[in-house]
DNA sequence: TGATATGTTATCTT
DNA sequence: CAAGATAACATATC
């Protein structure tokens, strides 16, 4: 599923292609998938692509912003308009349609958790104010790290995976990061040490991602914003390994629910 | 057929 | 009131 590393690869893309053309329209094919108004945004020159956590913002010439959240199947796939008929043609899964000056960028979503809105800036501004530092921000220290676990008695994952403590971070990296820090994901929050390691291990297992362009995993549709699979779920340290060797210790992975969650770590060397 | 998967938020409970 | 737990959203797949 989009986490930071695949949002921010997409965006590193869309930030190549998309700079600089106009949006000469805007096709809604399902109301959920759009809010705010088509037309507002037609007639648009694209400015730059931005990221904040796991929402991709395009700013846009003028006082309006489309933000777009992928939530768990979104795709966000750009298509020159020399690609093939077929390729251009909305899928069953198509929901929004921009068509650009050289070509057109294709929203698909399955599920329809997604959305795209249509913001202006003091919306904007606003929203952000109201979200907290995502994992690779220099806000986030081993001191907020800290503060933020030590205000919980949840288990650590989960209060990793809190988008209003933390931004960015999924279930696919806290599980993989956790592994990296030796910590097991029940621990209380509170109750974690070696959390200078844990700050460490969570930057470092999202910017691995990012190098290996995101990941799609088992029964995932992620695919980045040429269509392409992502190549991190090959560098997997413990998610979807039940049953496999640890990579540390030679333990045996195993798999629990944690917060309805899938849960992922080493018995024997996550402490 | 029903359980399962995941990101986020709404809603209920403690 | 706040923190925590859980349901809900929609759909394909096992």
């Amino acid at each position: 599923m989009p986490e930071l590393p695949e949002v921010e690869t997409i965006r590193r893309q869309l930030q190549r292609v998309l700079a600089g053309q106009t949006i000469k329209k805007v096709d809604r094919l399902h109301p959920k998938s759009f809010l705010g108004s088509p037309s507002k945004v037609a007639g648009r020159k694209i400015v730059a692509i931005k990221r904040k956590a796991k929402t991709i913002w395009v700013d846009l010439e003028g006082d309006l912003n489309l933000l777009i959240h992928l939530k768990m199947t979104g795709q966000l796939v750009y298509l020159p308009a020399s690609a093939s008929p077929q390729a251009l043609q909305a899928g069953k899964h198509t929901r929004v349609v921009f068509t650009l000056t050289k070509g057109r960028l294709i929203f698909n979503d399955m599920r329809l958790f997604g959305w795209i809105k249509a913001v202006d800036n003091d919306w904007l501004k606003k929203h952000f104010a109201k979200l907290p530092p995502d994992v690779v921000d220099k806000a986030f220290t081993v001191k907020y790290l800290d503060k933020i676990l030590l205000s919980s008695n949840r288990a650590v994952k989960l209060v990793l995976l809190d988008q209003a403590k933390l931004g960015g971070v999924g279930n696919i990296y806290v599980n993989d990061a956790l592994f990296c820090a030796a910590i097991n994901p029940q621990t209380p929050a509170k109750k974690v040490k070696r959390i200078s390691q844990l700050h460490r291990c969570l930057i470092k297992v999202i910017n691995r991602g990012i190098k290996y362009g995101g990941s799609t995993a088992k029964d995932e549709n992620y695919v980045n914003a040429y269509g392409k699979r992502g190549n991190y779920q090959t560098k997997f340290l413990v998610y979807e390994q039940a049953g496999k060797t640890c990579k540390r210790c030679g333990g045996t992975i195993k798999k629990i629910k944690l917060g309805g969650r899938g849960t992922y770590f080493c018995p024997s060397c996550q402490k």
